[in-house]
DNA sequence: TTGAAAGCGTTACCAA
DNA sequence: TTGGTAACGCTTTCAA
């Protein structure tokens, strides 16, 4: 490959400047007509030149020289689980890929940043490196007043942290998990039971989240005499699950809300294998699980599950937009969605 | 809020001529410090007042004018499945966390980029504009050769793609899922099967991996005679399966790949539901998954499936660091993973 | 209608 | 041991 006019890997890609000098106009005029700002300034055929010549030579501009110059990036950060990987459900996912598109459509670049974080603040810096537009940190552990405060003063706009408040500086997006914890404990009181166990899962990164859940269950039944709440400790593997039905008889419960369809899949087979049955009936075991998953109705009896409905993708970038567009905008805490319950056979 | 000393949020943030300033240097003696390049060149203490400004000022390098400065960035975009959702499986997850903090070692930041792209040129476009060391095309259709042609001309200096062979330019990551219809085939044939359904997917986004594995039962099949082999549309929905399962009896079928261990416990259900039996027994269906999820192994029969082992996530990031390194190397195909066939209960 | 030039924050080179 | 300066690619203001 000695061909000195196109070797298939340019040596350094195509700049403004190049095009300019292929279209035979100056770097401005390329500036002008490839950010649609040439309206009555640039003659159309110079115009068809420009494009013509960008197209010829594969330019592309070069988003940190743009927003070097601009003083401010268009991306948008989303902090992407490191390890507490289970975050990653379906649900997440949806939710995820209607976020990016209406982020692209207000004009923005949503990107996902999952660095190994040794603690908030580098985490934080890292990002702030990027000169992002906003931040979203929706898993691991909510920003703190240090780590908004780097990011601040780097220039990020909008900060948006998941949790029930808003650190100074911040925005909050809560999805308040004692909700799916009285959803299931009001559902479970009013078929009868008494004892309710609930599932504390081992793996870490969700102990957040079932304390909020176990919480949310002690309330539903703070207002009905007689009702027990016991945390039961599972991990996500058969064993796990075999040792806590064999502890069944000696817990004397008569329902268990599993804090997820996995872990209560998991259970009930445990339960199951172990002569227990599964159902609505007075004389069996409840079992409720959450986020609604499909294997989960495949079961026999299907599993009752509180389902979590995220808030729709666009409402949530419309509202970064906005947060962007006005950087001080005093901090508030954001519904990020609801919870339901689907009533099923096995409760 | 009118004190004009601290606001809470700065105008503009610190630069590197800010910590100059007030550490009393220049712009290029802060460079050196802050980037461990000042041994035997800046004093001790120097260097504590240089590093004390930029600690108080709050200074974060901005990563942009960086990467314009070295001609290249440090970045390296993952293209992520912006609507086709299923590709996000635990799998997936687990290998990306392990990846993206091997990549965090050796010096860059993984990042995951999913923008709705109208065509694998469009979505090339829009990573080039940020000029990654490095782009992975690991979920949807592969990049063809003006994608890479126009990642590599934006100065991309390492371009993988999924998929068999390596557009020119382009390095491939290849996980030969007709391996995996090999192994499930095998397995059914040996187990005196002859007429094996395969589903394919009616969600779209995954035809290319149904039709490999398609070909790999095909494959496995044609090495015996009397075997025949069908292949099956299922959607993700019960209906979908009830559906399927009631056309059984005209189809005569003996056993099924069900492509995913979802749709394995979709139709083993449906199949169960409309009374026949599945298992490795020859008057029963046998049923055969893959990507050896959980709650598959907490059906009865608990479900065979077909495990996919996905190569070190270190080993692929040395290799993309390789691949930065010497930009010209000669493209080849990279195996990303391999199968495994896990029997149990269903076959 | 177009061109020239300044400046965004960083680093590398060369001079002091 | 340190500082000045130029250059990376782009946008934008001002002048022609």
């Amino acid at each position: 490959m000695t061909d000195p006019a196109g070797p298939p890997a340019t040596p350094t890609p195509p700049t403004s400047a190049a095009v300019a000098r292929r279209a035979g106009v100056s770097r401005a005029t390329v500036s002008y007509v490839l950010n649609g700002r040439a309206a009555g300034r640039v003659a159309a055929h110079t115009q068809a030149r420009v494009r013509a010549a960008a197209e010829e030579l594969g330019y592309v501009p070069h988003a940190a020289a743009r927003s070097l110059r601009a003083g401010r990036g268009s991306i948008v950060l989303m902090a992407a689980p490191a390890d507490a990987v289970p975050a990653f459900g379906p649900l997440f996912s949806h939710f995820l890929a209607g976020f990016q598109s209406a982020l692209h459509h207000l004009g923005y670049t949503g990107v996902l940043h999952g660095a190994p974080a040794a603690s908030p603040v580098a985490a934080a810096r890292a990002w702030a490196e990027l000169r992002p537009a906003a931040v979203l940190a929706l898993h691991g552990p909510p920003l703190d007043a240090p780590a908004v405060e780097l990011l601040r003063r780097a220039g990020t706009a909008a900060v948006l942290t998941h949790g029930p408040q808003a650190p100074p500086g911040a925005h909050a997006l809560f999805l308040d998990h004692r909700e799916a914890g009285v959803l299931a404990g009001e559902h479970l009181l009013a078929r009868g039971r008494r004892r309710i166990g609930v599932v504390l899962p081992a793996e870490p990164g969700l102990a957040a989240f079932a304390g909020s859940r176990l919480a949310g269950v002690r309330a539903a039944a703070a207002g009905c005499p007689g009702a027990e709440v016991r945390p039961l400790d599972l991990a996500l593997t058969e064993e796990s699950a075999a040792r806590l039905a064999a502890a069944w008889p000696a817990l004397g419960l008569d329902a268990v809300f599993a804090y997820n369809d996995e872990y209560a899949m998991l259970l009930m087979r445990a339960l199951q294998d172990a002569g227990r049955t599964v159902g609505g009936d007075p004389e069996q075991i409840a079992v409720v699980g959450a986020d609604d998953l499909l294997p989960a109705r495949l079961l026999r009896p299907r599993l009752t599950s509180v389902r979590t409905e995220i808030a729709a993708p666009d409402r949530i970038a419309g509202l970064v937009d906005g947060l962007v567009r006005d950087p001080a905008a005093a901090p508030a805490v954001h519904r990020l969605g609801t919870f339901r319950l689907m009533a099923r056979d096995s409760s």
